[in-house]
DNA sequence: AACCTTCAATAAAACGTTTTATTGATTATG
DNA sequence: CATAATCAATAAAACGTTTTATTGAAGGTT
């Protein structure tokens, strides 16, 4: 591989104005700048990060940690975090966890042995005192975002979970249903906790409680969804609609239900949080709520920028931003059809 | 940030001592292992990448470039891309171009700026000499994985593309189908152009031409494929069955047969390549073309391992690996039904 | 007792950049 | 015309590691 030293040599020049050159800094007359540029292009040159990175003190580098990488939702959410970032000019380097701690540890190592100027997680589900202890004294700018970390004063961005469930419920109960079966996350992550008992709360207000028979476990996951539905489904007082707490389950919900022989929304209405094409294609249409995936990387972005920016003057002060979600009805719930097939 | 000197003067011991210790390399009595361990968990000590590349020949450093990462096809495979190589000891850093060719240039300038040891390249849709020129002298490893670039010779992996068209086709044919509409992918990008082929061959190998106003472009997207599919449905000459050469524009195609009242498969058949969870959530069921994704992460990796290995010994062999579909056959696929709603 | 090995630890060079301070050369100023 | 000011280019130090060669010290072998 060239390195500088080459270029400068080709080129007729020192090593240091080949830099200055590179680097629009100081004063280089433009024919040199000009043999510079053709040296580099000859070789093919590409300066070193590692050693770029040794003299600099920015990298411009923002590292993204991902729970899991295969979920359209997350990616979206890389897409965006991505875009948001590259127009700030940095680049990102994104990284898979695979719903696994003992990963995400090692690429968070990974990314501060990179130096980079700021982390982006989005935390594999499960809860650890080693996350929280490494987490604590990680000493680089860092976002948590779309699942919220308890105990660590990071900024924050999320959708407004709570909200979001209310939204599914208050539309549930409008359009008449009572007995609302619930498809819920993992305990450990905030996203299942919050929309369920945003759920809840908004059910309970209006003097409908959830009966807890009727909250079962879908693990964020189609195919736990699915037979956890089914035996909810087979149940003696089957629910009227069932609310899943994120997309994928819905597909293990809808597929349930279709393998029991019900028509949605005849006999079953669905609800699911997350929005994607996919809710678009079925048919009919699934009722969702669709996360401004968009805002969310953006103002994680901005917070995380400002972070850098500060730096370690001011006080840490960690914003807590949660988004606004939006529900879009389509054809999968409706009334419920008093006694027609029991 | 903490420095190697910081934790040799903590541990009382040299810098080179402390490396040694680290890198498990040279004689290092326990007991010195043992504070130096201490003296860098006391510090939050993290190597500085950099330095390390600096000395270091080999970076350990895989770079994926992915074409697409909001699709959930690409996610599943940067997902089995970085188990595969983590598996071998290889760290990976994913970009994501977006389709976008001047994105995806820059992201190969910077990786081979970080001196990854070899690259895995999604490529973006589009051809561009601009590309051709700059891959053709890389100088790193690369491998070529989803979709073949032409007039280079790369370690190529891909699914057999054209044999998961003529899947489809001889199952279509086998159902009675003879009026077949295809959905096609960008022109530019080997894989669309290949399954529409494997389509085209194996149905004129049973003697039946595949018409060219029924073929229509869906730019491998759902919305576009929805619009398209609405014409394609309104004329004159209705096909029996839809082919979607991907999963994006066969949710499209889903849609417009909703919007049109039909109801698959007794108005209209419709089958894809390409399968995730959310095939199966349909319903009815989608007809696909399974792609062995695991395999073809674990051939990339392979092949790129191997490439690296020999380095610059042996003349560059690039090998050329398409991996074999299997049909999955569900409720969306079924005889025509003679006229019965004409 | 003199010598060779082995073992532990170290000093110092090297990796490829950026940047500070320095040097000449050229142009402007009084 | 002398001096100051600007401009272009450079030499050399520094960044944080790894690694080669070196140094003692401690055991083993005759």
């Amino acid at each position: 591989m060239a390195t500088i030293r080459d270029v400068a040599k080709l080129a007729g020049v020192s090593v240091a104005t080949v830099s200055n050159a590179l680097n629009l800094r100081g004063n280089v007359s433009p024919d040199i700048k000009e043999r510079v540029a053709n040296a580099v292009e000859m070789l093919g040159y590409a300066p070193h990060a590692g050693a770029q990175r040794l003299r600099r003190s920015a990298s411009n580098l923002i590292g993204v940690v991902i729970a899991d990488i295969a979920n359209p939702h997350f990616g979206a959410l890389a897409e965006e975090l991505e875009s948001s970032a590259s127009g700030r000019g940095y680049s990102v380097i994104i990284c898979n966890s695979g719903e696994d701690l003992a990963r995400e540890r090692r690429h968070l190592q990974t990314l501060l042995s990179h130096r980079v100027d700021g982390i982006v997680l989005i935390a594999a589900a499960g809860d650890s005192n080693e996350r929280i202890a490494m987490l604590s004294r990680i000493g680089v700018p860092l976002a948590v975002v779309d699942r919220a970390i308890a105990g660590l004063s990071f900024d924050t961005v999320t959708l407004d979970d709570r909200r979001a469930g209310a939204l599914v419920a208050e539309h549930l109960i409008g359009l008449g249903h009572r007995r609302i079966g619930v498809v819920s996350g993992p305990e450990g992550v905030s996203t299942a906790r919050e929309r369920l008992e945003g759920f809840r709360e908004a059910l309970a207000s209006v003097g409908v409680p959830l009966d807890p028979r009727l909250v079962i476990d879908g693990g964020f996951r189609a195919d736990r969804a699915r037979s956890n539905t089914q035996r909810l489904l087979a149940s003696a007082e089957r629910p009227t609609a069932i609310f899943a707490t994120d997309l994928m389950m819905a597909l293990g919900v809808l597929s349930a239900v279709g393998d029991a022989g019900l028509v949605c929304p005849l006999d079953i209405s669905v609800a699911a949080i997350g929005d994607n094409p996919f809710a678009t294609a079925l048919h009919p249409g699934l009722t969702t709520v669709a996360q401004p995936v968009n805002a969310i990387a953006a103002a994680a972005i901005e917070a995380l920028l400002a972070s850098i920016a500060r730096s370690n003057d001011e006080p840490e002060t960690s914003t807590r931003i949660a988004l606004e979600p939006r529900l879009i009805v389509r054809g999968s719930t409706g009334a419920p059809q008093a006694g027609v097939r029991r």
